[in-house]
DNA sequence: GACGGCAATGCTCAGATGAGCGGGGAGGAT
DNA sequence: ATCCTCCCCGCTCATCTGAGCATTGCCGTC
């Protein structure tokens, strides 16, 4: 790109073609007509003013997204929705509530009234489900049992979601991991847990929290699993979980906690068509691109801090 | 200009369609392949990005130059030539280094080989021989005589421009008015103060400082004129002057002191094809706009701020 | 003055683009 | 359920536009 070593004047003619066809959206001939110089000479003006920065073409969304930042994540993953939430300061709560926003915009722009819609717990999402004001379909199930403590806001999310008119919630009442097979297998027959697992196979959009192993997780931090248990699962390399499934950095599904989850199994995962993870912050970068490159989600909501290091990497 | 209500999504789709297609330089039909949309959806989404302002385009200079403001002054006025210096604070010294140095490249880009060049003396004209390295023209003639005390830097202009090598200067070693007929007469009988003059009608370019009556002006204040001509011609209106042309608010010239001046006549000026004003500060604005509706210069060069003041009237 | 670059200009023709039209599907009203 | 309406989509055709080439005019060199 050439330096600008054009004359005032030059300048000033470059400038005024340039508004009239940028600007008032003239055609280059009209141009020429009124100018009195070719059509030829306008389209080469034109050019120039483009090569000189003359006219700069600035590409910025007014509504706190990061356009730049979630083309480059979409094609770096080859992600089918990336949306990267322009938070100012990296602090905890505020961009928790800004993804929560942004995932939220999301929902109402990506839902039909024939979608069933599936959820995870978590902070983020509360923040989601706080937010929204509609829900544009009319069936919300429960991915997966309670990752922390169920009595805190673990079932928040959904009650939210459904407390909108007319929504359907399939919730399940239980922690998402057990100290055992048979104790999950028990619940498993459950009527009302049977019931939600029904609904898995008919969800068509998944939004969920990403778990970071081993020290931002709950579910990590879940009684049920033992010292022994959080050894060995490290050992194996977990670093993430999305719903109950656990991921390695190298995107590798770990299975030896399937038996005793209450969540919707991987292959189901995969089988619905949308399926979004919303996370951001140092802690969880980690997890996250471990998720992305399992190929467990097609989507992503995040913040930009978060969106360059993936990057960055 | 339709408000920014599109989700998210859509917008990180619209963006990055536009970031193909005004900063990758592809073309619609391009991009409808890559996308597997259709060519008309790309230009329809096209549309959209620039009607939500999701693409913004900017026109503006690197060198200091307001393009926005010199192309209004320009179509406001009718002028042929118009540069805004962008001078961010109106100190006059700071004004007219930047309207000296911005005249002079100009100069630069306007001139060629065989024009003949006509200047007048003045601060900010000083300014702008100081700021040339130099001259593409061979020859430059004095407009006029010297505006103010004789001894001071009134030559100052002349000297330096003809100082760069080989340019061929026609000074005028006189004062611009006299105190009556008989004295200016005189002068003009001179060898020196006629070759000057018989240079007049070869000037292909001029450019001039404008004198604002009563209280910016060295000719208003020059010895020669008594305190009644000055009342005098404050009275028949004169505001400005131009070289050593008098003008009104109405842009209407007042010829009582011609025969008492060494310069350059009204229709001299005005058979010149390319005649420059350069001027700029709050107390010339007035000044200013009475030149220019004068026609006596079809351009100028002025700063920001006085160009603003122009266009506000 | 003659000649050979060199840059700027305008042309041809193929390809890209926009205006306006008609078809088809989703959602709402009766 | 049926119709209606609106919106979105892709088509045709006329217009606009770009790539490449020929011409012009300018300048420096001999």
């Amino acid at each position: 790109m050439a330096q600008q070593q054009l004359g005032p004047l030059r300048q000033v003619q470059i400038a005024q073609i340039a508004t009239e066809f940028y600007l008032h959206g003239k055609t280059r001939i009209e141009i020429a007509e009124e100018t009195g110089l070719s059509r030829f000479k306008i389209g080469r003006l034109l050019e120039e003013a483009v090569a000189t920065g003359i006219v700069r073409f600035e590409i910025a969304s007014t509504t706190g997204v990061d356009l730049g930042l979630s083309i480059r994540l979409k094609e770096r993953f080859g992600l089918h929705h990336s949306v990267v939430a322009s938070v100012p300061v990296e602090s905890e709560e505020a961009m928790q509530e800004a993804l929560g926003a942004t995932a939220g915009t999301l929902l109402l722009e990506v839902l039909g009234e024939t979608d069933v819609l599936g959820l995870t717990s978590g902070r983020t999402l509360n923040a989601m489900a706080r937010s929204m004001q509609e829900l544009p379909c009319r069936s919300v199930v429960q991915l997966a049992g309670v990752a922390g403590p169920i009595h805190q806001s673990g079932l928040e999310v959904i009650r939210r979601m459904s407390a909108l008119d007319g929504v359907r919630p399939w919730p399940i009442y239980a922690s998402l991991v057990m100290s055992d097979d048979q104790a999950a297998a028990g619940l498993r027959r459950q009527p009302d847990v049977r019931q939600a697992f029904e609904q898995f196979k008919r969800i068509t959009v998944a939004v969920g929290a990403i778990g970071a192993w081993p020290h931002n997780s709950l579910m990590f931090e879940n009684p049920a699993l033992s010292e022994q248990d959080r050894a060995l699962l490290l050992s194996r390399g977990v670093v993430a979980e999305f719903a109950a499934t656990l991921v390695t950095d190298a995107g590798e599904v770990v299975h030896d906690l399937d038996s005793r989850c209450l969540a919707i199994a991987e292959a189901q995962i995969r089988a619905i068509p949308t399926r979004i993870a919303v996370a951001g912050g140092t802690s969880k970068t980690r997890a996250i691109r471990a998720i992305l490159t399992s190929g467990l989600v097609n989507g992503l909501v995040t913040d930009a801090a978060t969106a360059e290091r993936l990057l960055a990497a």
